[in-house]
DNA sequence: CTCAAAGTTGACTAAATCAGTCGGGAATGT
DNA sequence: ACATTCCCGACTGATTTAGTCAACTTTGAG
């Protein structure tokens, strides 16, 4: 499975978003700062959750990122999809092409990734951006 | 998570020598040459997988490898980890040090990956190598 | 009692991936 | 005008992965 630290920052980001987007834009620096992850590192991740329309850009100074759509309408499969690419535990296509023909020990463990990957992937598409994010999350740290 | 393709051999082979070691121990030439698997790689393997009590040595000619246990008894978590150490989708110990208090996005997003490992965990503890390996399908191949 | 077949072990390496940086843009509010 | 912000492609060092190599020990068969 693919999940990197891309990801991890990605969820890290967007519920920082999701906190503070409410009085306007947030900046990447903003977020940098808050949840140190390089500044410029973000800019990629973001450049991607863009590209997939779950944040929106406003360019220019008080520019930033707010959220396009409700946090709650945010499955983090799509986050993760959005920078990580695919959640695929194995790309077994080599296998498939020696001749899987579905009776094969080969076959066997390629059905369980594919079990896997269902089972992860539900995981992600039962949680919403708007689980993690909490208010109260807020006022205890200030 | 750290899932590769030691451990994705490391289940096929099993599987294999599942459905073989009845015969005698099987040799890792034999395993390799019907799942195509490098040899060598397979060395590796099996050297860890001894480490940790799922497999037996027998030495010399005619020897190999056999199953320490019914196949009923191995669960699949017990072969990823003994190969590719600990199915740990992240180890946040950096950002714990940072100060992870408990309360912060940080712990959300924390909380969240734990909540992950358990998840798959659960799952590569529910199935058995038995649930892979059956007779049948080594009469449909031949 | 020799030889070949098997496991044992540590070191090594090419290739890929990851995490992050750099530099130079383009837009825009003040 | 200009600082602040997003935009974007190229680059890089470090790490990990997948796999190889070489040299060894053990043991069954002839």
């Amino acid at each position: 499975m693919k999940l990197t630290s891309k990801g991890r920052y990605a969820v890290m980001a967007l519920t920082d978003l999701a906190l503070y987007y409410k009085n306007g834009p947030v900046s990447l620096r903003d977020i940098s700062l808050r949840q140190n992850i390089s500044l410029l590192y973000l800019e990629q991740i973001f450049l991607k959750l863009r590209k997939y329309k779950i944040v929106e850009s406003i360019r220019g100074t008080k520019g930033g990122y707010r959220l396009n759509r409700k946090a709650s309408d945010i499955r983090l499969s799509e986050i993760l999809s959005a920078v990580d690419e695919n959640v695929k535990t194995v790309r077994c296509i080599k296998h498939l092409k020696k001749g899987c023909n579905g009776k094969s020990i080969k076959c066997n463990t390629h059905k369980l990734w594919d079990e896997l990957d269902g089972h992860i992937n539900s995981f992600f598409e039962k949680k919403l951006l708007s689980d993690l994010a909490h208010k109260n999350d807020l006022e205890k740290r200030f």
